[in-house]
DNA sequence: ATAAGGTGGTTAAACGATTTAGAAATCTTA
DNA sequence: TAAGATTTCTAAATCGTTTAACCACCTTAT
């Protein structure tokens, strides 16, 4: 009950191997009568069609695009930002029979796929560094989203101008202002950044979203200390609370805080108003990313809204299409009720 | 600049191709020295290892598995129970260094990646019946989830005894009841399914719940009805918004509601609260399945918890461990407020 | 001294397809 | 009817490995 081979199947059939496979694979090789009667008595002795292994080698091509989010799977998966940008990617490839590999952004190495791959999306910088440097290396295709590699093409949105447009509406001169960063410095867990050395300054897109905080802080006469800035490791809620009580817990008070992302600012409002604090009477929250959540808060999140379903979308195209043109999608300033 | 092979690594040595391939993948075939000889010289020359695509295809193993998702990968990536199940899988892959493919149950074919993946790794029944068929007939060992295939093992909760139990416990004789299943029978969106023919009606865990809730009824001499039984086509919230409030506004109106999800459960919940229905005074809702959302309703969801993170984890180890036992993990009722 | 067993290596045949160059067959046209 | 053009098919090289079989050499036991 051995499988049959392309070769099997032209022995039984009496025909050159070559002709099995332009039956299947380029229909302008042979008459269509021959090429129907082909398909017919392979359908009959059960034969599925060229073994894919086979081909892949052969054609040095797999059909097959991998994903490589920004961390562990295990948190990726659950995150609702990469979660809807994993939809949008699946739509793209689905429409072209293309299939969809996973591929951890903190695993040690890319070389166990690079081979048979036929190309990589980057979603957000690997937690790894060392992944950049591979596939930087290597010479298949790489779209990255929400960073950029050199040589790449990338799909972003305009990050500093987003969150010095969300911070220049949420400030007053004269307030006293702290900000909920993501992976700006290298920690384990939840801390204030101090004077530590950047982590990605020049490639990360939160460093983009502190450039223009910092932005529209100085223009409104505001100075910005490290101090009043905290980073999280991860884009996840238990960081985030522990966060917001330590940044709730000073004094003075911070009367406005700018958070990196809506996961980042819900659970900051949820422990504010657990604590009796008015917003945005006596404190003004912003958000960035606008996830369905922070669009139920009461009062009403403000945020960055941008779609990462097109930006799943848009990356998957440009990774199909070969093209090396960057873009940069558009995203909205929802005002919201939390300013 | 092409690509280094083996064979000109082994050319450059001055040894058989045979034995640099030994010196990557069995260790024991030649002297220790021989190998760190070999393999540094592979990093100095710049060849990072066995081409992967020409290893699947000789050795026939890809550390590539499959998971077969019941629906469009769209759909299914934002579904809650469907996330931690890949989180689950996810993290056994990781451990034994394998890559986790995302399949869509509504795929046309299984053949494209049959000859590559290592096994399958199929959560619940797959929309298009057609790939149950061929994953029966291909040879690859295959674990199913939530539901049956003849010869592969399976990991499931006891999903009758389990609604059954849920149900016992928000019934009271007298009670008029109504069911929102979930692919109860085939259709494009909620309707009723009076006499419909079933769909899966032996494979599919809806099915089982199905059975566990009649059981209760019955036990409590309650007469099942089919106009009292909603199908909806997909765990999403939209379907169950409309449900909800089909069901809440018949007259009579049903003093309690089994649903056969929490998502379902959780829109009926918020349309009645809406409606100025007091629950659990005036109806019972019960769930399943036991999302995080589900722990923070008010009042406190009714609902059968299990771990789909557990799911994922078993289903994965099983598959890996190429044993042929299937698994019935436990699962817990919880009373909570609704009823 | 001979046989038996263990090392460390090589040779060569797969694995299952794709594709180029060209032969054979068929069809035009002069 | 031969020459040329066109269509259809084949032979053979190739993709980059793995691995069974074999060989030469060295050790140890009989």
């Amino acid at each position: 009950m051995k499988k049959l081979t392309l070769k099997d199947v032209a022995k039984q059939l009496g025909v050159s191997t070559a002709t099995i496979s332009n039956a299947f694979n380029r229909p302008d090789q042979l008459s269509s009568s021959k090429r129907t009667q082909i398909l017919d008595a392979c359908k009959r002795i059960g034969y599925t069609g060229p073994n894919r292994a086979a081909q892949i080698l052969r054609k040095g091509q797999s059909n097959i695009v991998a994903l490589v989010l920004a961390d562990s799977l295990d948190y990726m998966v659950t995150d609702p930002v990469a979660n809807t940008f994993i939809q949008g990617v699946s739509r793209v490839l689905r429409e072209y029979h293309k299939h969809l590999l996973l591929y951890a952004g903190d695993s040690e190495s890319i070389i166990d796929v690079v081979d048979f791959v036929d190309g990589f999306i980057c979603y957000g910088a690997p937690r790894n560094p060392e992944l950049s440097v591979q596939l930087k290396q290597q010479n298949k295709p790489v779209v990255t989203v929400d960073f950029n590699m050199e040589g790449s093409p990338a799909i972003n949105i305009d990050n500093k101008q987003a969150s010095y447009e969300i911070a220049k509406a949420a400030l007053k001169p004269g307030d006293k202002v702290a900000i909920l960063g993501l992976r700006l410095i290298e920690s384990p867990n939840t801390c204030r950044i101090y004077d530590s050395p950047l982590l990605d300054a020049e490639s990360s897109i939160t460093h983009r979203r502190l450039d223009g905080y910092c932005q529209a802080l100085e223009e409104v006469g505001i100075k910005v200390e490290s101090d009043w800035i905290w980073n999280l490791p991860e884009n996840a809620g238990g960081y985030a609370v522990q966060a917001a009580k330590e940044v709730l817990s000073c004094h003075p008070r911070p009367d406005v805080i700018l958070c990196m992302s809506d996961i980042i600012a819900l659970e900051l409002l949820q422990c504010a108003l657990s604590m009796g604090i008015d917003v945005p009477g006596e404190l003004r929250i912003t958000g960035f990313d606008g996830i369905e959540e922070a669009a139920r808060t009461r009062p009403y999140m403000a945020t960055v809204c941008q779609s990462s379903a097109e930006k799943g979308i848009q990356s998957a195209k440009l990774l199909l299409s070969g093209e090396n043109e960057s873009m940069s999608l558009p995203y909205e300033v929802r005002l919201g009720e939390t300013i």
